[in-house]
DNA sequence: ACCATTAAAGATATTAATATCTTTTACTAT
DNA sequence: ATAGTAAAAGATATTAATATCTTTAATGGT
């Protein structure tokens, strides 16, 4: 559904919605350690994003990436825009040329709803919302956020 | 979610199984039309699929592939790990090494259900169930079961 | 002014997926 | 037997995605 290339951005964008701001920039390297990501790979991604408006960036010491209020406004679509573009989430799941209500393929019923409400996810909340659901639900994006303990119990 | 490659096989076997039989077998031109697909790369996936006797065929005049009563009871399931193999189910939507129900991604509780959902369709229903659901629900797979009237109203 | 730092940009490399081509083998009908 | 047909197998080609490398530009601290 979507590249490595996008998943890699969405990480990274809700990384520095969460850990960065104008004067705590984030270099790639950490950025690149944290979400596990190929280094000179998410640069160009970053790059790319930095283009469309959607981080903020400046070089030289103490630069980085960050995300302004403005980029906090944007939505995680944007950023599916941006890099992979709108079809991988139009095409049929069994790769049929036409496939909608009319012409459904057998699991148009199923997948039909999640791409809606996943999509709506995406479109309809901000970047600064989906930040404010990752921490009040504890949501994971970067290796930090693991909880490692394997069992709980007595 | 699933590559082209094995798009075009889950839609050749259910194409297969509605349409062909042990005495009307079907070549791989007339399949790769009808699925609207690249015609040797079609041949090289039934190949794939009658290695591991998901698909049957036979050689020479009147040749070409069909299903036996066998092949109608493997599940579109065995056809995925056949050319897919397991794993693109099981990696996390936006990339994370590690997602499950205690370290969500931040749309892991979209997804799982999906997920599930998809995959007990796959895995618990025979080739042969599909079939019957595709024709009482009139499902496509192929072109010849286009519905091209676009609009019906008065 | 100079140096270190970091992103930007452009070029290149690698890999995996997709697609095609050629030769061989099996089968059928005549 | 022979010719024609169609899949099997193996080799090759193309493309897109992923990844890296190198050079340049901007910035800040000394």
């Amino acid at each position: 559904m979507l590249s490595n290339a996008c998943k890699y951005a969405i990480r990274s964008i809700l990384y520095l919605a969460i850990n960065s701001s104008e004067d705590n920039k984030i270099g790639v390297k950490i950025i690149a350690e944290e979400l596990e990501t190929p280094q000179p790979f998410l640069a160009k991604l970053l790059q790319q994003l930095t283009r469309d408006k959607l981080v903020s960036s400046t070089k030289g010491p103490n630069g980085g990436f960050y995300l302004n209020e403005k980029n906090l406004n944007n939505a995680v679509w944007d950023v599916i825009i941006s890099i992979d573009g709108t079809d991988k989430f139009d095409n049929c799941f069994l790769g049929l040329a036409k496939c909608d209500d009319r012409n459904p393929c057998p699991v148009h019923f199923i997948v039909s709803p999640f791409k809606e409400k996943i999509l709506g996810s995406f479109r309809d909340k901000t970047i600064e919302e989906y930040v404010v659901e990752i921490q009040n639900t504890n949501r994971v994006i970067s290796l930090k956020d693991l909880d490692l303990f394997e069992d709980e119990g007595s």
